[in-house]
DNA sequence: AATATCTATGAAATACTTTTCATATGAATA
DNA sequence: TATTCATATGAAAAGTATTTCATAGATATT
């Protein structure tokens, strides 16, 4: 039958997907692939302000991409893998077709 | 080995999100999925100024997800659906999962 | 309890996107 | 070729997201 795309009215599916549409975001979620890390690794290891990698984080959270356990007075952020590999996979082949093209003018800045 | 999420820097990917990131570009998409449409149909039935149709089709152009073929004065649009429906479909699952859900607290408004 | 470390948060500033509106372009037709 | 219809486009306005910076909240350590 219909899919949800088409019976949906779309309302919230921006909400996950402005995730994605984020160079900062990407780069922590790529980094969260590799491995989990607390919040000043992560600034440390992609250069940019701590503050920035958490109000980052606070949003990759409210959409279930990340989640975190204590430690200490650290907070150990992972990626919700299940759910979010597949994705990663898809973003992987379409960014080969599609974000590095010639074809796509948008894609030079 | 790496994946290209990995081993990219992810300069361009965030522009191909972006338009999945937005209601409009997601209505117009799942309006060209059951039947390819003019500017001033997609206008009419989503009931959205041209103008606005015609801007958001040329960033969706731009990252190749419609392409158009000219009838007359008019411009055919349609969906590249052999690369985008595939997309399309883990969002709609991802939809299920994050986007509407009781635990998203981002996806209220 | 005072201090240090790690992270979160609020709010203003900045940057970016989308919308709007007026107009331009291009194709068909009278 | 003048007019009409369909679409595109530029630029200002409006809307939204991100960045920045100062500071607050937690937890650990002394």
């Amino acid at each position: 039958m219909n899919s949800a795309l088409v019976t949906n009215n779309f309302s919230t599916y921006h909400v996950f997907f402005r995730n994605l549409a984020n160079p900062l975001k990407i780069r922590i979620i790529s980094a969260l692939k590799e491995k989990e890390s607390s919040v000043n690794d992560l600034a440390y290891e992609l250069n940019v302000e701590q503050s920035k990698v958490s109000h980052a984080l606070a949003l990759l959270k409210k959409c279930n991409i990340v989640k975190y356990k204590k430690k200490g007075k650290e907070r150990i952020y992972s990626l919700n893998k299940k759910t979010i590999i597949p994705l990663l996979k898809l973003i992987d082949e379409h960014s080969k077709s599609f974000c590095n093209c010639k074809s796509c003018k948008g894609c030079e800045k």
